[in-house]
DNA sequence: CATTTGGTAAACAGCC
DNA sequence: TGGCTGTTTACCAAAT
């Protein structure tokens, strides 16, 4: 009995091989829309796609952030509470416990909560039953806790008759304290670590975390965080959970950021990283690392003291001022049974949060590495940018082993190499005329922005029914090249497109006609016979005559060479969304990489994500860092030379992807799908 | 405003 | 016969 837990998905397949093609569905299957529409009709269409895709992985994020924060909460108020060995707690002679409901009450979602969530109307049906599944997960969990609960009292006064007749030991006990003080210094130091892990948090604006109840934010997310907002929290989310597993190891925290921009420099990290702080208020103030944050800076915070209250489970106790507060929890909650119990009792809360969490982290793993990792893969990605590599390389990444920087848009990187303007805005003007919008940005300045850019933004038009900015033969080209014969029959051309754009899942009749068209009429395709057949070829020469007049003096093109330098300024609000929808998921997938700790599951999936990683790496050999076609058109321009086709896409063309291995060589699952009679 | 370029539609031929 | 492949033409729209 197998049961895909992506997302809403309610199906059911019955053997593993089912699943994978279910879950390849997700991938490839637009959802929806059966509508014949002419292409240049469904501006809306795509544009609720668009934003679908927005809210999907915006929501894998918060959904995580979400149990993050709860387990961050309840661990925070149990490790505060002190710990005790299991032994010693077997021993612990248990008198009437009254652990209070609210303690066994961890916290779900809160009405509040739900509340906010429902006010961020971003949140589609699906993101919602996904929560309401969480909470009664959640609930369940909690149910089971105070069954255990009910057992563990039993047997608990079941120890404590027995202990009764056969008295105590001192000595014993007198030992068993001494553990217990030096475990609580212990603790002492995991939990300052975590303070100024949550302090640092709060500062950043990320998260609102208000004493009563676990922040929720989804509220920063929803509404419309820029990518390096989400960088940092997925970083923190990443990060935090090991931090707090490895006491006082700080070196977790080093997320992509600074594994991208320098392994040496951690503490530069934010500021690099947060090109767009400037943008957005919160971020402004922007304190770079947790570290940094001295526990001696709020001497009066305490996880379990806020708003004049005491945190202790089922206390609630009011304390005028901090120091009457240490006194009622030297008093009230000192090292005694109930404390004990009540610890113990947060113990399990957190563990099952833990193990909550863990599930879920896996699961948006799985979901990541399916619609991501996958797609990393098959690509040669012809390497047009010489030129601009080493120039970033040099800048950013020539500390860090090259290998290890998957880049994205996004990346610090960008940022630094002085003239860029990518794909990002080639991709995001895409995004909002994205209807007609036709030809022109890729071929225009010639191939480099076409590969880089289909390759960069593969997930995204793979999964959103984007109409991709690229000619029919940058497409085709691309395609060909990436091929580990740079060959291909039609045939696989079609399977290329329908691979690699949702938004060629449909009409097939349409650009399929289109793709034959321009293999005929473009001189640059050659038509190549085979002892199979024929396949075709890209004549790179001629297909860089087929744009010889120059870019150079395009103004626009030289106006985005002037932004482009604040590539990390402040991209206007609908850039930013672009952006973001672009480089979600590659961000995630580099985040999580950078962290070298994310327990158990992660050392799998991370290995899994190396692998690819790697692979793509190799396979892009000296890729520049952001892949950014834009970069790699930038030296031409720059060098206002006529477009030399050797010097421009030397490398392009002749790199060849030698262990290039597609996993979908042969998927037809598109192919001439019924659906795809409907047009015209 | 003319030209170029790209996308779409469609007719057609050859082949399997 | 029908589908696929490949070529070609026509038309339109956008960019230049």
């Amino acid at each position: 009995m197998f049961q895909c837990v992506f997302s809403s998905s309610v199906l059911q397949p019955h053997s593993t091989s089912c699943l994978f093609k279910h879950l390849f569905y997700h991938s490839a299957t637009p959802a929806s829309q059966k509508q014949p529409e002419p292409i240049y009709s469904k501006k809306t269409e795509i544009q609720r796609q668009t934003v679908r895709a927005h809210s999907v992985k915006l929501f894998i994020f918060s959904a995580l952030q979400v149990a993050r924060q709860l387990l961050l909460q309840q661990q925070q108020q149990q490790q505060v509470s002190g710990l005790k060995s299991p032994k010693r707690n077997d021993k612990q002679p248990a008198l009437q416990v009254p652990v209070s409901v609210a303690m066994m009450t961890p916290q779900v979602i809160t009405p509040q909560q739900m509340q906010q969530i429902l006010q961020q109307q971003v949140l589609s049906p699906q993101q919602l039953q996904v929560l309401l599944q969480q909470q009664q997960a959640l609930m369940l969990q909690q149910q089971q806790l105070q069954e255990f609960y009910k057992k563990q009292q039993e047997q608990l006064q079941l120890q404590l008759l027995q202990q009764q007749h056969a008295g105590k030991q001192p000595k014993e006990q007198q030992q068993v304290a001494t553990q217990q003080l030096a475990f609580q210094q212990q603790l002492l130091q995991m939990q300052q670590l975590q303070q100024q892990h949550l302090l640092s948090l709060q500062r950043q604006g990320l998260l609102t975390i208000q004493p009563g109840q676990p922040a929720l934010p989804l509220q920063p997310l929803a509404q419309g965080m820029i990518p390096t907002e989400l960088q940092q929290l997925w970083k923190e989310v990443t990060s935090a959970h090991s931090a707090e597993e490895t006491t006082g190891s700080n070196h977790s925290s080093l997320d992509l950021t600074t594994t991208c921009v320098s392994s040496s420099a951690p503490s530069k990290t934010s500021l690099i990283m947060n090109p767009h702080a400037s943008t957005n208020g919160q971020l402004s103030v922007h304190t770079p690392k947790r570290e940094s944050l001295s526990h001696e800076e709020h001497p009066h915070s305490h996880p379990l003291y806020g708003h004049g209250v005491c945190k202790w489970p089922g206390c609630e106790a009011v304390c005028e001022d901090f120091q009457s507060f240490l006194k009622h929890l030297n008093s009230e909650h000192a090292l005694d049974d109930r404390s004990t119990a009540q610890c113990r009792v947060q113990m399990q809360v957190v563990q099952q949060l833990e193990l909550q969490l863990a599930k879920d982290k896996e699961r948006l793993q799985a979901m990541m590495t399916h619609l991501h990792v996958k797609s990393t893969e098959p690509k040669a990605a012809p390497q047009p940018l010489n030129l601009v590599s080493s120039v970033t390389l040099s800048k950013s990444a020539s500390e860090a082993s090259p290998q290890s920087l998957p880049h994205t848009p996004t990346t610090p990187t960008a940022p630094i190499t002085p003239v860029t303007q990518g794909p990002s805005v080639i991709t995001t003007t895409s995004m909002h005329t994205v209807g007609p919008i036709r030809r022109r940005y890729s071929d225009k300045y010639n191939v480099p922005i076409s590969s880089a850019d289909i390759a960069q933004n593969q997930e995204f038009y793979k999964n959103a029914e984007v109409r991709p900015p690229f000619t029919y033969a940058s497409l085709i080209r691309q395609a060909i090249l990436e091929s580990p014969e740079k060959q291909l029959t039609l045939n696989e051309i079609y399977n290329w497109f329908t691979r690699m754009f949702a938004y060629f899942r449909r009409n097939a009749a349409t650009w399929k006609n289109a793709v034959r068209h321009n293999l005929s009429l473009h001189k640059c395709f050659v038509r190549v016979e085979n002892v199979k057949g024929a396949v075709w070829t890209v004549d790179e020469v001629e297909f860089q005559k087929r744009r010889p007049q120059k870019i150079s003096g395009n103004p626009s093109l030289i106006k985005n060479m002037q932004t482009s330098h604040a590539y990390c300024t402040p991209l206007n609000a609908a850039l930013q969304q672009a952006s973001m929808a672009e480089n979600s998921i590659p961000l995630y997938t580099t985040a999580s990489m950078g962290n070298p700790t994310l327990g158990n599951l992660a050392s799998a999936i991370r290995e899994e994500l190396n692998g690819a990683m790697e692979h793509t790496n190799s396979n892009e050999s000296d890729s520049s860092p952001g892949r950014s076609p834009l970069q790699a058109v930038h030296p031409v321009h720059v060098k206002e030379e006529p477009l030399d086709p050797e010097e421009a896409e030397g490398p392009l063309s002749l790199v060849t992807t030698a262990n290039h291995s597609p996993d979908f060589d042969h998927d037809r699952d598109y192919e001439d799908e019924p659906v795809n009679e409907d047009m015209e």
